[in-house]
Parts: C-alpha cells; structure tokens; sequence
RNA sequence: GGUCUCAUAGUUCAAUGGAUAGAAUAGGAGUUUCCUAAACUCUAGAUCCAGGUUCGACUCCUGGUGAGACCA
C-alpha cells in the first residue's frame, strides 16, 4: 500500500518542485492516531526545495496529491508533518486483491525481492559435557526464527551448528564416570543421556574442590592447589590419551558423546528446531592447525621463543592472539578457523555466515573475522556475528556452581504444566479428547516461553522473570494464539452457515469502520516488517508485529459483530478480514517457530 | 590497566533524528441477553546527570555516574 503513495509523492515532488526524489528514499510514516490520516510525510527537510516553511509545502503537496490521485482523498498539515487521507475504496481494493491471492503472506505480489543469496546460519553449537540450559533457548530459538525469517525473506538458507565435542571438559565428565560411575548408563539410570553426562562433570568438579581443599591444609598456595590436583592432572592425561586416539579413551568418549547426542536430540525436537549439517571440532580443529601453520609459513603469524604460534592485530586496535599452545595443542579459535574454511569448502558460493552466538564472544569474533581476512579469504567480510545479549534472572546471573541454571527440558515441561493448569482452571478444554489436550498444552506452554525470549530486542540483555514468562495475557504468546483460536471459531461458524465470503465484491462498501481500516493498514505492512525483520537479525520485529495484529483485530472483535451483521456484503467483507488476519498471525508466528491452535 | 555494550513508568519491554515518548504488567474504574472475558474500554504513571550539534535529540558528540561483558 505505502509504494503507490510513495510513488505519488515522487511524482508530486518532481512536478512542484523539479526535485527528483526515488520512491525508495520516500519516507513515509504511519499517522499516530491522535491526527486524522493514514501515512505522514514530513516536509522539514523539503523546505529547503520548495523554498516554502514545512507547512506551507505539505499544505502544496497535499493539495497537488489530491487532485491528481485517485487514493488520496485528503489531507492535513501539522507543523511539519503532512497527514495523508486515503480513499476508502483503494484501501478496500487492495485488501480485496491481497485477498484474492489466498494465503497473501506467500504471495510474491507482496513481497520485496531481494537478491537470493546462500545464507550459512550457526546457532545452538553447545558443549557435550551437560545439557542444555536456558541460554541455549534464547541462542535456538532466535538463531531457528533468523533462519526461517530470512527463508521467507527470499533466501536460500542453511541452518548448522558446531558441536564442541572435545577438549577438557569432556575429559573431566569421562573420568569422573570411570570412577565414580559403576557403569551407569541412561537405561539403567532412567536419565536422559545429555543430563547423566552433566551428572558427572558436577561429580567431577566436587571431587576436585575436595583435593583443593586438602592441598590447601597442606600449606600450599590456591594457584598452586588449583593446578596440581590429581584429578584434574589425571583429565588433562586423559586429553593428551584422546588426542593420541588411545582406544581405550576414544572408545568411552565415543560412548559418552552418543549419549548426549541422543539426550539433545529429543530437546531439540521438543524445541521445534532442527539442523541441515552438523560440524564437530574433533573434525575440524586439525583443518584448522593445518591452516595455521600454513599461515606460518607465509609469514601471517609468528612463533614466539616458547614455540607457541601467535597473531599479532595491533594494527588493527587488539592484541596479539595465541593461535596454537607452545606443545602444539590447538585453542578455540584454532578450531573455529578450520570450521569457517570448511563450511565454504562445503558450500561452494556462500554468500552469506551467520554466527548465533552470545556478546561475551564479541571480541573472538572480531579476531576471528580479521585472521581470516589476513590468511587472504575475501569471503571474510561476509562473516557476521550475531551476538544477542545473556539471559539473567532475577537474582542475578545464573552460574553452574551455584545450581542457578535453569535446565531447558525441566523448562519446557515446567510450561507445559503451567499451560495444562491455567487451561483446566478456565474450564476451555471441553470437546478435547486426551491427545488433544496434550497437544494443545505443548503449543501454549512453548508458544509462551518461545514469545518470551524472541519478544526482545536480541542485541540486548534480558531478564528472565519465571512468574513472567508464564504469563498468558497482555502481551504473550498465548494472547496471539487466542486470537487466532477465535477467529479460527468464526471461520467454522462461516463455513457451516455456507457463506462464500470470496463471492462478494466489497469494494464498494462505504463506511467502513476505523478499526477495520486500522487492520487493513497493519495487513499491508507485512512485507516491509518481514524485510525489516530479516535483514535485521530481529525476530523481535516480526514479534511486534503480530502482536499488533492481533491486538487491532480483538478491538475489531469487541466493537463489531459479524453474525449479526445484516448487510451481506459487510459481513462477507469482516469473514475475509478475519481470514487473512489468521492467514497472517500464522505466518508470522510460525516464523518464530510458534504454532498457533484452532481451538483454546 | 585497555576495549566494548547498556541505562526509558513500581516492574518487564518499545520508539529508521520527527508531532503530546508507545505497550504489557502491577494499581484504580467499568464491559458478558451478542461470533471463546486467556478479551475489550477508561484512568494514573518514565527518557541516569551536565554540556554540545540540530528547525527538531531517548536516539548523534563530549564529560561524569552506575551496571555488565571481554582482552591480558
């Protein structure tokens, strides 16, 4: 809707003051609700062409738009600011035509074309040691939403994630089993295998706080305790037996990482998110040791006199950066060199990496990027990180040691529960068999949590309030899925009464409520708010924009009747309103990764 | 020590340099012979401090205060 305007100021412009503006650089806002409009203008910075005061331009340009347009029909100025009316009949039209083309999210009449590119997106990317943990949540679920948000935007998009599958702490729960666990395993434990595994690496850390301790009576000093521990010595022996490929060790890590692989994959399911590739650093990080050194020798990096291999970024406002252990050994960023090579090894023509990972990585990614540009790929510009900001909760950070992380499966069934008891309370679950009702509460109580986390800004901290985040009213996921729960109702109810709402021209309808031209107007704002959402890595937006749907359309819902509207046509015309509506809050939610129910 | 983020109603979040700073929730007052009241309507309440740039600043710049993160 607003390019035809946008056009119409263009041309307007061109014809009163022989200034060429392109309609991309129009801008246009939507009137805030106190003025009598649709979209604004503002005419401060025109002044300088029309050689006029602001108002005195807007009142030029509105009086030229009127009568050479069609749509628009009126106008008023403010100060600067130039409030458009438009037609009722072109804003009938255009919702006529967008719903004529069915689903009209999907309709390419309404979305921008972008140039296609191949989007690589990395989210999740966790360790194996335990499982995963609410910041994990707002890292999949953004990083999913990203990826759907840019699929609809256009975009050939693959989702991967790199699994951390080796190192110390993997070797600490490894140990920690062989001592302590009498062969436990999650059958005969009756514990998912990513939970058994971080069972031991807690195991694992007890034990070494226990000989820290006792070094301590002995005299000696904390760094020197902290270091000399046998345990953690007997991990590190480990470590260097794994890189050894000692079978013995390679065996149990194999096993051990099969367990929380199976333990992830039913959370990730449960999560609604899944993967098109998955990397392994035990894979990857000799790729990158490889490059390293290749590096090395052309003079990209510099050994130090211990042997260790290093980056210096001065130049470029860091510091130098170790990129392999004087023993040889690799760090993370060694890895994560290889595992960018790789991946455009693996897709040839990539346009486009993503990086979901949180803003303590800020600085990694900074270095990252730059090493890579130094080794010479020109593709490293096209790198982004996609930092989002952490997770705390109401007593402050949540720190493994002190037992505050909030475990994503006992999360998600924690909402499931609460979705399950507001439901029975309000007595809405008659006519639903058990299955039914099982479903329904899955959707709610991850429709709420998954709204929670997506709801704000990614790049910012958050709190995360367990009172909160299962709230069902204001402004939640459930109030959106309620919406779409009683249109769904209505669309039934139409269906049953045999009423064809398409059959009906409503262009010619006259009077048609504010609040009706308020839901066309939020309708045709869908494909700038899908862009905008997209290529801004902001789920948010696309949030927001749904909930304002849904809350024009329960005004609609309140103020208006639809069965009891006599008027054929008018009704016909508020069965369609609805039914793009719900086409509408689907789409979007479901780029959030959030079912929405029929019934609720 | 260095670098980088952030600071908005009691609380949690919004606001491409544009109008009288929006929502939600908590508080107060209402709405159900009518398609699902998990809804709707009304009400009260905020830009950390001091300068600067601008026709116009929550937004940009400088300094300060406070919180967080990262690099050694």
């Amino acid at each position: 809707m607003d390019a035809l305007i946008k056009q119409s100021i263009s041309a307007a412009l061109a014809h009163l003051y022989d200034h060429q503006v392109s309609v991309d650089q129009v801008e246009l806002q939507p009137t805030k609700k106190e003025f009598e409009g649709t979209f604004t203008l503002i005419t401060f910075p025109l002044a300088r062409y029309s050689k006029q005061s602001p108002e005195a331009t807007g009142q030029s340009i509105g009086e030229y738009l009127v009568a050479h347009t069609d749509h628009i029909v009126g106008f008023n100025t403010v100060k600067g600011f130039l409030n458009l009316v438009l037609s009722e009949n072109y804003q009938l039209q255009y919702f006529a035509s967008a719903h004529a083309k069915g689903d009209f999210t999907q309709s390419p009449l309404f979305l921008r074309k972008p140039s296609e590119e191949l989007v690589v997106i990395e989210y999740s990317s966790p360790n194996t040691n335990k499982p995963l943990h609410l910041g994990h949540l707002r890292n999949n679920f953004l990083g999913n939403a990203v990826a759907r948000l840019l699929a609809a935007a256009g975009h050939q998009v693959k989702k991967v994630q790199i699994i951390n599958d080796r190192g110390i702490h993997i070797c600490k729960s490894m140990l920690a089993w062989q001592k302590f666990g009498q062969g436990e395993t999650p059958e005969s434990a009756g514990i998912k295998g990513d939970h058994l595994v971080g069972k031991y690496y807690v195991a694992f850390d007890k034990a070494y706080k226990k000989e820290i301790e006792e070094l301590l009576a002995q005299g000696k000093d904390e760094a020197t305790a902290e270091k000399e521990a046998p345990i953690l010595q007997e991990a590190q022996q480990m470590l260097k037996k794994w890189e050894a490929k000692d079978p013995e060790v390679y065996a149990l890590w194999e096993k051990m990482n099969g367990w929380v692989y199976k333990g992830f994959e039913s959370t990730y399911e449960r999560m609604g998110v899944d993967f098109d590739q998955l990397y392994y650093e035990s894979d990857t990080y000799l790729l990158g040791k490889e490059k390293v050194l290749e590096g090395l020798k052309r003079g990209v990096f510099y050994t130090k006199e211990d042997g260790s291999v290093w980056v210096d970024l001065t130049d470029e406002g860091l510091d130098e950066k170790l990129l392999l252990r004087k023993d040889g050994t690799s760090v993370y960023m060694t890895q994560d060199i290889g595992t960018a090579i790789k991946r455009y090894e693996d897709y040839p023509g990539l346009n486009r990496q993503i990086y979901t990972v949180g803003n303590e990585q800020e600085y990694h990614f900074k270095v990252l990027f730059l090493i890579l540009k130094k080794l010479g790929f020109e593709w490293a510009a096209a790198c982004y990180h996609l930092s989002y900001g952490m997770v705390d909760l109401p007593t402050g950070k949540m720190k493994s040691r002190e037992g505050t992380v909030v475990d994503a499966d006992d999360l998600m069934s924690e909402m499931h529960g609460t979705a399950k008891k507001r439901t029975e309370e309000l007595g809405k679950i008659e006519g639903f068999d058990k299955q039914q009702a099982q479903s329904l509460y899955e959707q709610l109580g991850l429709g709420a949590l998954k709204y929670y986390l997506l709801k704000v800004d990614p790049k910012k901290s958050m709190l995360f309030n367990p009172e909160e985040s299962i709230e069902f009213q204001g402004n939640t996921g459930p109030f959106i899925q309620y919406t779409h729960a009683r249109i769904s109702a209505i669309l039934r109810k139409a269906e049953q009464l045999e009423i064809n709402a398409s059959a009906y021209d409503f262009t010619a309808l006259q009077g048609i409520h504010e609040v009706e031209k308020e839901i066309i107007f939020t309708l045709s704002q869908y494909p700038e708010k899908l862009t905008l959402s997209a290529e801004g890595y902001s789920p948010a937006l696309m949030a927001q924009y749904v909930y304002d749907l849904a809350k024009a359309y329960n005004r609609f819902y309140g103020e208006l009747s639809i069965f009891n509207e006599e008027d054929n046509r008018l009704q016909a015309f508020r069965i369609a309103l609805s039914a793009t509506v719900a086409e509408t809050i689907k789409t979007g939610m479901g780029l959030l990764g959030i079912d929405v129910p029929n019934r609720m």
